[in-house]
DNA sequence: TAGGCCATCTGGTCCT
DNA sequence: AGGACCAGATGGCCTA
């Protein structure tokens, strides 16, 4: 925090850059930012013209609190937001389970809306399909008695109740994980019970090359979204307590 | 210990 | 004019 030293100082000197240009002053506060001297040389801002006004350094410090606080809240309310994402996201949940970054789970919500898009046109073109194969005996009910939204169920969709938690693990892929998953499904359970991994279900059953919501395939996908971002992006995402 | 992630502060810009 | 939004900078914490 080497630069956040003596408020009052710096809105002086930006006074004082602002009345004369010649006056070096500046380069001692603003020299590590480019944006800031665009700005000085636009002339004086509203934020600076009003902290000039605080002659008082209390009043300045007031101001300064008043403006922080408003930016914690905002930056809270963002966090927030991004919890109230991850608890309707496919993965796991459990107290022990780290929390997703917030740029995995941006990511992860972003494939899940695909494959959910996905999902849900594999559905229709399924029913749509049962409707042309038997066109007498299976009829389509009247369109006031058809829900407005698609059907809820999908056996090749990995809702949040189909994908496991893994508590403790800090480092996941669908392809590690060893635990057997029963597939609830009445039409498919015979094979669909040899699929051990989401992630073998997933690409078993999903018709088009849908996104899997594993945290591996999810950072595969970072990596063509963010060539230059993060620098050195790990295998795998890493997780917070 | 380096790197990743995060919270916070800060000043500029835009919007209402 | 006040507030929201944004991006840069910085330091702390945690993990491999």
């Amino acid at each position: 925090m080497e630069n956040r030293v003596n408020l009052k100082h710096c809105v002086e000197q930006m006074v004082n850059v602002d009345g004369d240009e010649s006056d070096s002053s500046q380069e001692s506060c603003y020299s590590t930012s480019t944006r800031c001297k665009q700005g000085i040389q636009k002339g004086l801002s509203n934020l600076k013209r009003k902290m000039a006004e605080c002659v008082d350094e209390a009043e300045l410090q007031d101001l300064r609190l008043k403006i922080n606080s408003r930016e914690r809240r905002r930056m809270h309310d963002l966090n927030s937001a991004l919890d109230g994402l991850r608890e309707v996201m496919p993965y796991a949940n459990g107290p022990s389970v780290r929390k997703l970054s917030k740029i995995a789970t941006l990511l992860l919500a972003k494939n899940y809306i695909l494959m959910l898009n996905s999902s849900l046109d594999e559905m229709k073109k399924l029913v749509s399909d049962v409707y042309q194969t038997h066109p007498i005996r299976t009829r389509a009910p009247p369109a006031h008695l058809q829900p407005p939204h698609a059907p809820q169920f999908s056996p090749s969709l990995p809702s949040v109740s189909n994908v496991p938690t893994v508590s403790g693990a800090s480092h996941v892929h669908c392809r590690d994980l060893e635990t057997i998953h029963t597939v609830v499904s009445k039409d498919s359970s015979s094979h669909m019970t040899s699929l051990v991994t989401p992630h073998e279900r997933h690409m078993f059953t999903s018709r088009w090359p849908v996104p899997c919501a594993c945290s591996n395939c999810m950072i595969d996908s970072m990596r063509i979204s963010y060539p230059k971002y993060p620098p050195s992006l790990p295998t795998a995402p890493t997780f917070h307590k």
